[in-house]
DNA sequence: TCCGATTCGCTAGCATGCTAATGATCCTAG
DNA sequence: CTAGGATCATTAGCATGCTAGCGAATCGGA
């Protein structure tokens, strides 16, 4: 596998699997995730600021929640100010699962980068993050 | 954004939105790489044997495979000895669009790690063959 | 030879993301 | 104060992957 894209496909998937297995032992599953984190920071966002602030869209948003409230994670409740706007609130389970969650992620995280070194871990982050930048400006 | 996974899953996204428009330029999809990889290797496998060669599931092959049937990227046809197997061939328009896709794909990587040294790009691929090999261990 | 287990591709149904289109609401210019 | 444009969530419909379950075909042991 020379190509490097193939490489990134060969690790999404299966940390994506990875995530997915540790965070649906706390009852979230992966896709919640970018509207949890939002909703951790500042809770009561509306869709179109989540999908601002994290870079998707917002259906996506829209549809996650919709599955979120359903699992009983967050629950919908009209901007008394501004009727266009609806607000997500988290539930007092997904407060509460919050350190879980965190935990349960870095715990793969360890374990998925157990056989690099502390130098080579910080390379990784460096050269991700180069490439995340170099992305986003096209 | 401290989280590696957090990175990952950025970098995923923003890899595969640009993938999948470098090879939708040549009418492929990027979904439907990993098949034409699989052809272009050894045109005429049956979905299972795509499915484990790649690690993908066989249903995810089946479909793609529609969907590239109705591209007119590949035809279905029985095998004459074994009447459970159904085999994938090219069409010469997916032969011949090979060498077009590599170069995109070949390009894109170029330039997402445009500002990486060449020693910076070595030691990604070498943390990222790390983590598959863990990952795919357990 | 024949019957049960295995091996196939395929379909159904779900999660996750996307774009496009819809309808409600808000705001601003005149 | 009103009309038209902007902004918002939502729905519809697609691509990509998954698991579960189906029916057809094959194989292997009695």
């Amino acid at each position: 596998m020379a190509e490097l894209l193939g490489l990134f496909t060969r690790v999404s998937k299966l940390l994506r699997e990875a995530t997915d297995d540790a965070m649906g032992r706390h009852g979230v599953r992966v896709g919640q995730h970018i509207v949890l984190t939002a909703l951790w920071e500042q809770d009561g966002l509306a869709p179109g600021e989540i999908a601002r602030r994290l870079g998707t869209t917002t259906p996506t948003i829209v549809n996650t929640a919709t599955r979120m409230e359903e699992a009983g994670l967050v629950v919908r409740r009209p901007d008394p100010a501004d009727a266009r706007l609806v607000r997500l609130y988290l539930t007092p389970r997904a407060r509460s699962a919050r350190d879980s969650v965190r935990e349960a992620r870095a715990a793969l995280e360890r374990h998925a980068t157990a056989t690099l070194t502390a130098e080579e871990l910080e390379h990784l982050r460096s050269a991700l993050t180069k490439i995340i930048a170099r992305l986003q400006d096209s």
